[in-house]
RNA sequence: UCCUCAGUAGCUCAGUGGUAGAGCGGUCGACUGUUAAUCGACUGGUCGCAAGUUCGAAUCUUGCCUGGGGAGCCA
């Protein structure tokens, strides 16, 4: 404690760690819960810096004793000034004895729909404005907030630059699938000409799009700053309805120059690593509560993560082990096939038990800027495949020739005259060069265990749920 | 979008053609340095919505809506 004489606010997370005894403070946060006994009350406040609550004892003989108790509920907002002491119960080392006490706000119990009890977490995302106040929502958010801290942290120490790059675009990047549309018509009187919607008219007199990927211009900056990376949302319009989609989700996504794909594994495999370690310091507390509560197998792949080397192996290894595994698959096996869930599962899951990285896809089931390896049967591309939720990261050496992306570009079916920005990054300067993209929610979910995406990021955006 | 399961009290669920139930919560009381406190009483319903079958529907049929799980698409 910072100001032990003084008489001052403090996190109830400061309190717990570095209190003292017999200093008087401040502390202000969310009741929730309140045990009232003979002479005194225990109410348990939360300020959502830590898991654990604080307990503060009131005593009747403090002013408005019976006014106060009344009002103070489940779900009340305190401000308490009291007296730390040593707990005579079990369960915490101090306590609060409450000297003063104001209600900011009450929760009526009648109608507040917390309990003290576990709720479904379908129930919690009906009520998405409170799920935030219960223990393993908050300890989520503040895993959710770790990864944050550590992904910047892991690429600045590596003197990556953190670059911006847009939500609005015109691009479409690869098609990485369906996009929302951004307009400023009115959606009831489209400007039309000859049959069709006169986009000229439009805010940007072209059509314009929610980005899903920030990925074509990392690359522009990564051609400038040499390692750049991306963190950000970005937005599929995809009605899929799944435990591992959003609507609106946040990725990352390094871009390095002078890199080829052995680099861009390596920075993958490191940053996994670096952003486990940090949460496993900085919310030791967290994910013991969700080991125990949610999944009894997060501690442990924390520790797979951290100390175990990935696997690592080709498409055409990967294809080989799934035929010699004599397990029925739903989905035939044959060199050429886009893996399915059920394929990746058994990788990841059954055979290497831990995180493999796969490399070296066929040509035909990558996007065309993936550089094309010798012979052109396969591309330098690379997926990271985790248990239970699998691809969590897809990356791959960028093709850098000219006029080998030229022609895969057109062997795509695109327009050359569209990506003329892209393609000018390999006339002018062209290095090879590699970057990969995750998906942050997937990462949080992999790291808490949690079952369902919608329950890792604060508000969630899914088809036909944008409340909130 | 497809397959599948579900929707009954504030929450979690039971009830499968004949008077709408339990536990938890909430309220009141008792008791108690308690910590998902305990004990007792009380409280609580448009059975997702709409139509149909039937003397009678929470229950059977059809359509729709919403949610879960799986698949596809993907991160």
């Amino acid at each position: 404690m910072t100001q032990p004489t003084q008489c001052s606010v403090f996190r109830i997370s400061q309190v717990l760690r570095s209190g003292e005894p017999d200093t008087t403070v401040i502390i202000r946060g969310w009741v929730r819960t309140k045990r009232e006994q003979k002479t005194f009350t225990f109410i348990e406040v939360n300020d959502g810096s830590s898991m654990a609550g604080l307990q503060v004892v009131v005593s009747d003989a403090i002013v408005g004793y019976a006014e106060s108790i009344k009002r103070i509920n489940t779900g009340a907002s305190v401000e308490i000034e009291g007296k730390l002491v040593p707990s005579p119960g079990k369960g915490q080392r101090l306590e609060m004895q409450a000297i003063a006490l104001t209600v900011h706000g009450e929760a009526d119990p009648e109608t507040y729909p917390l309990q003290k009890k576990r709720h479904s977490f379908e129930f919690l995302r009906d009520i998405g404005h409170l799920r935030s106040r219960t223990n393993t929502l908050s300890a989520v958010f503040r895993v959710r907030n770790a990864c944050a801290a550590a992904v910047h942290q892991f690429f600045q120490e590596r003197g990556f630059l953190w670059v911006h790059t847009p939500i609005l675009t015109a691009s479409d990047c690869e098609g990485a699938g369906e996009m929302f549309s951004v307009t400023r018509f009115d959606l009831n009187k489209l400007p039309i000409k000859e049959g069709k919607v006169d986009f000229s008219q439009d805010f940007f007199g072209k059509p314009t799009y929610l980005t899903v990927s920030g990925q074509l211009e990392a690359e522009i900056m990564a051609m400038a700053f040499s390692d750049v990376y991306t963190f950000g949302p970005t937005f599929r319009a995809e009605n899929s309805n799944t435990s591992r989609h959003l609507a609106e989700f946040w990725m990352v996504e390094p871009e390095m120059a002078f890199c080829d794909l052995k680099g861009d594994m390596d920075l993958a495999e490191s940053f996994l690593k670096y952003v486990f370690k940090h949460v496993m310091e900085t919310c030791q507390e967290d994910m013991e509560f969700l080991q125990q509560r949610i999944d009894d197998s997060v501690l442990d792949t924390a520790d797979n993560i951290i100390n175990s080397e990935f696997a690592r192996v080709t498409y055409t290894e990967a294809i080989a082990l799934l035929e010699k595994s004599n397990k029925a698959f739903e989905y035939p096996i044959a060199w050429g096939i886009d893996m399915q869930s059920e394929h990746e599962r058994w990788l990841a899951e059954e055979y290497f038990k831990k995180p493999v990285i796969v490399t070296n896809y066929p040509t035909e089931i990558k996007a065309f800027y993936m550089r094309l390896d010798d012979g052109g049967k396969t591309v330098s591309a690379m997926d990271i495949l985790a248990p239970k939720i699998g691809e969590i990261i897809g990356g791959s050496q960028r093709e850098e020739r000219l006029d080998v992306l030229e022609s895969r570009i057109r062997a795509q079916g695109l327009d050359p005259e569209v990506y003329w920005w892209y393609l000018d990054l390999r006339r002018y300067g062209t290095v090879p060069h590699a970057g990969f993209g995750l998906g942050f929610e997937r990462l949080v979910q992999f790291m808490t265990g949690m079952a369902n995406i919608r329950d890792v990021i604060p508000f969630p955006r899914t088809p036909m749920n944008v409340e909130f």
